[in-house]
DNA sequence: CGTCCTAAG
DNA sequence: CTTAAGACG
């Protein structure tokens, strides 16, 4: 199972690399973050795909936030009618959750946080609760995946050095010991397992100062999966090259 | 003396148009409407220019109206240091005015008046100050040219076929009437003078529909000139394959 | 910087 | 449709 999360800033802007994308990489499950749009704004090509079937997470503000799950047709009938959605569990679009065969895949995009104090409570809540809610499908058993941006560099090493700073929104550490707590619910980093120790992987780049070109990024979209899936895991990567978005597609591939 | 008026629905968008239009016509006075910039925001390469002196009535609600006035060097120095501003009759940058030898070149962007009744009346109020401003003028000798986007279509010949409506905004009667008592003041319409009961002559097209491509205009751009000065116009034209703008350039050519 | 919103034309 | 401002990231 290829799967890929992918903040793609903008579904109407990103149209046409977004079906070019998905054409080449045919990746099972895509996970998207910052549609910015509602279900009557998403472009017609990407509701009709031949290819997949989608859970859209529309914007509930007008061109804020908004998530989407993408799953292969091929998949849904290996494993049957297994696709369903959950609400989200807060009122931004900014959850999205799928059942593929024994699998939970759940798609995030958290909070920035930066706004002002209350907003940075927020985003720590928001970990707490996706804390819960991971525990109790563990707990039952599933193997879960949980992907998207998380705003949050987990490490050091997600920041190139020249933008590390232990005040900035992203690198603090009661977001990063948040992260912490999420993946002690029972979480592997499934790109970092693979790249363990390997500089300058990141996922997100500013737009300005030619920072894309220079590297000077974070990595921010992260692939966690529970241990017999993450140990399944054959191979992880960011493809840089797709640079459309600000983010670039995060993938990984398991062999259930 | 060339004389140009042209909307250029923003200054900003417009600079590579702007510039290339300005080397290739060579107008010896250039009136814009709608700059959409205040004095900090309009392009380096266009208060720079080499060719041209510029006086600038700078958008006062940012990004909205906003009118300039560019004399060729050329034609200041022959004729002495004879450019100056008026400050405009209302708060949104309207008008702008210049003396260039013995004539008096004014330059205006009158209201469209679309937005309400009480935005319509003051289309008609900023006709009867202008009625009053070129009045006196005149009256004390000068020969005047007034010129810019009247957001009027004089006649019904000024409007194709199937756009022509009483009640449109633009058409109306009294709107019309007023532009009368405008040219009452010792005015001709100069382009008209030159193109008779010709068709199909228009300065403004819709930017939808394709509106442009079938012709499908208003004529809202005007130059009126006292009459001596009317009599010596050779030549009259709007440049409609300069369509940068929804707007198209609107020059004569007087000889004095 | 880029995407989307709204106001205005 | 197009411009520009403003919010947000």
């Amino acid at each position: 199972m290829k799967l890929t999360t992918w903040n793609i800033n903008g579904i109407r802007a990103r149209e046409q690399a977004l079906l070019r994308w998905i054409a080449v990489a045919q990746p099972d499950v895509l996970c998207l973050q910052e549609i910015k749009a509602d279900l009557t704004q998403i472009p017609e090509s990407l509701q009709n795909l031949a290819t997949h079937t989608a859970l859209w997470n529309g914007s509930a503000k007008k061109g804020y936030s908004g998530t989407a799950l993408l799953v292969s047709n091929t998949l849904i009938q290996t494993h049957g009618d297994a696709v369903f959605s959950i609400p989200s569990f807060d009122a931004e679009s900014r959850t999205v959750q799928a059942v593929i065969g024994k699998t939970v895949v759940i798609g995030v995009y958290v909070p920035r946080g930066e706004k002002d104090a209350a907003h940075y409570k927020w985003k720590l809540d928001f970990f707490t609760a996706l804390e819960t809610h991971t525990a109790s499908l563990i707990a039952a058993g599933h193997d879960v995946v949980l992907c998207g941006d998380m705003n949050v560099a987990h490490k050091d090493l997600d920041v190139h050095p020249s933008q590390q700073n232990p005040e900035a929104c992203g690198q603090r550490p009661p977001e990063r010991e948040a992260i912490d707590r999420v993946m002690a619910t029972g979480f592997q980093d499934v790109y970092r397992n693979l790249h363990a120790g390997e500089e300058g992987c990141f996922s997100w780049w500013p737009y300005w100062r030619n920072a894309r070109e220079r590297n000077l990024g974070w990595r921010l979209d992260y692939i966690y999966a529970t241990p017999r899936l993450a140990a399944s895991a054959t191979a992880a990567v960011i493809d840089s090259s797709e640079a459309s978005s600000d983010h670039s597609p995060v993938s990984t591939q398991f062999v259930i």
